[in-house]
DNA sequence: ATAATAGGTGACCATTTGGTCACCTGTCAA
DNA sequence: TTGACAGGTGACCAAATGGTCACCTATTAT
C-alpha cells in the first residue's frame, strides 16, 4: 500500500554524485561493462564502482545482462519517471503546468 | 562551474522519508511552525524534526521567517524545479519530451 | 517579575554508507 | 591446460547520518 517506500530506494540511490554520474554515462552509451565504466572513475577502485552499480540495480535504475565474461549495464528510466510523476512534478508545477495548459488549449482549438 | 554540486545538496535532502513528508506538509499548509510540524511526527522528538528542517533549509528547499517566538516555514519549489530541469526530465523523456516538442512546433508555426 | 512557551546549540551515540582489500569463480585465447 | 581477463563476495574500516538529551536564549501572558 505504501508506494512511498519503493520510491525511497530510488531517491536514496539518486542521492549520490557517483551514482548519478554512472546513470549519465549509461544514458550517453548504453550497455557498458563494469571495467569500461570504471575508466570513468579513476579516483575509485572497481569495488567502489561495483557497489554503486548494485545500489542502482536494486533500485531498478539499471538492468544487466551477462555476455560471456563481461556484464553489460542498461539504464532503466522507469523509476525516474515514477519519481517525476508521483513527486517532483507536484512541486515543479510552473514548468509542466504551463506546457500541459498549452497542450490542452491546442487540443481544444483543434 | 560545477552545477552538479548545488544539486547534490538537494538530492541528498530529498533522500529521506521524513524530509519529504515535511515538504508535503508544507505543500499542504504553508507557514507552519516547528512545534506544529512536530505534531505530524510523534515517532520522533522535536530535535530530530529540527535537524531535518535545517537540512531542508540549507538546501534552500524551505525558507523561514520568525514571527514572535515562533518560526514559520515556507516551501521553496525552486530547487525541485532545478532538479527536474537539469536532471530528471532528461530521463523522464516520454512525458516531457512530447510536450516540449509540441511547444516547439506550436512556436514554429506561429 | 515570574513562569510558561517556542525555539536553539553542542555533545553524544548507534547505525548506515562509501570505500578498500584479500581472495574466489567463471570465461576466453594460446 | 594453463594463464590472463572480467567479474563477485565477505570482512573490514572511516566517515557521515539520524536521532536523543541536557541545557540555554528569547518571547509572551499573568
Amino acid at each position: 500500500m505504501e508506494r512511498t517506500d519503493d520510491l525511497d530506494v530510488v531517491f536514496k540511490a539518486l542521492a549520490d554524485n557517483t551514482r548519478r554520474a554512472l546513470l549519465d554515462a549509461l544514458a550517453a552509451t548504453d550497455g557498458l561493462s563494469v571495467s569500461v565504466l570504471c575508466e570513468e572513475f579513476p579516483e575509485m577502485t572497481r569495488f567502489g564502482v561495483m557497489k554503486h552499480l548494485s545500489v542502482l540495480e536494486t533500485a531498478s535504475l539499471i538492468t544487466t545482462h551477462r555476455q560471456g565474461r563481461s556484464k553489460l549495464h542498461y539504464l532503466n528510466p522507469v523509476p525516474i519517471q515514477q519519481v517525476a510523476d508521483r513527486w517532483i512534478n507536484k512541486y515543479a508545477q510552473p514548468i509542466t503546468r504551463s506546457l500541459v495548459d498549452l497542450k490542452k488549449s491546442v487540443e481544444q482549438s483543434a
